[in-house]
DNA sequence: GTGAAAGCCGTACCTAAGTACGGAGTCAAC
DNA sequence: GTTGACTCCGTACTTAGGTACGGCTTTCAC
């Protein structure tokens, strides 16, 4: 039964899959809005504010600490376009190194994978030498 | 002057490019073998070791816990292939739900900029839309 | 052979990111 | 009109992942 404006911070909460604490957490290191309270009754919640607790969960997950979710975020509203495309030049750095890395773990587990069907007793298999290279 | 197997735990953390600590630590919660202690002088590390030590901050960096690295590194040496196989294959998938959230993050910060660039004004940028999405 | 640098070890401390707790207020239902 | 389910707020506690500290030993350069 969400109505489209009129979540409570609880039910934003389990729209959300956090806890209320980690909203209200959220809100102390501003990384998201609180409503201003109204006269009469609680604070409510919208869909924005969903998509922003999840979006932070996500890149989270991708191993960006808050205070640079926070930066993600900033990118969304910053005042001037300039400010906006250096950052974002450099996030795009960092995203494209990630997914290299994370290219190169699926390729040595895929091989592992591979290679655990074809020969039954395996070889030892050199999984961290994927990541690390010799660059 | 690195000389092949013959690191401290100083010279590995050098090398490494972590805090002589951090190896201590790693030790202490088995994510990294402590070598036996020669009655003469101090224990001795090699490359695998530095090597080990940076697919552990590669895979942190990537959104891994220490323990799903340990996890990670256990496929290297699984005594079983069908245990290795199990566990990659739910490596694998949530690799590459990562890879799909970072292209995700990627498109939208490279339209954002390539938007930056064609207008002057900008509309607002609405980034969180293109990792919450409506799945 | 002595003093500085490094290793070894246990314990204490720190930061990020929550999570829990307790008291007070508010509202709706019974 | 009170009971139960919230909200609100401040403060305290927790967990992961380190870092630092202090005391002792070893070792190496001079």
């Amino acid at each position: 039964m969400i109505q489209k404006h009129t979540l409570s911070i609880g039910g934003l909460a389990q729209a959300a899959g956090v806890n209320v604490e980690t909203i209200r957490y959220y809100q102390r290191v501003g990384m998201l809005a609180q409503p201003a309270k109204p006269l009469q009754g609680a604070r409510k919640y919208g869909p924005r504010d969903i998509k922003q607790i999840r979006f932070i969960k996500r890149a989270q997950a991708l191993g960006f600490t808050l205070s640079e979710v926070a930066e993600l975020l900033a990118l969304g509203n910053a005042s001037s376009c300039r400010e906006t495309q250096v950052l974002a030049e450099s996030k795009l750095e960092s995203i494209s190194s990630r997914i290299q890395d994370l290219v190169k773990m699926q390729d040595t587990l895929q091989q592992l994978v591979a290679r655990c069907n074809a020969i039954d007793k395996s070889t030892n298999c050199p999984i961290i030498d994927a990541l690390v290279g010799d660059e």
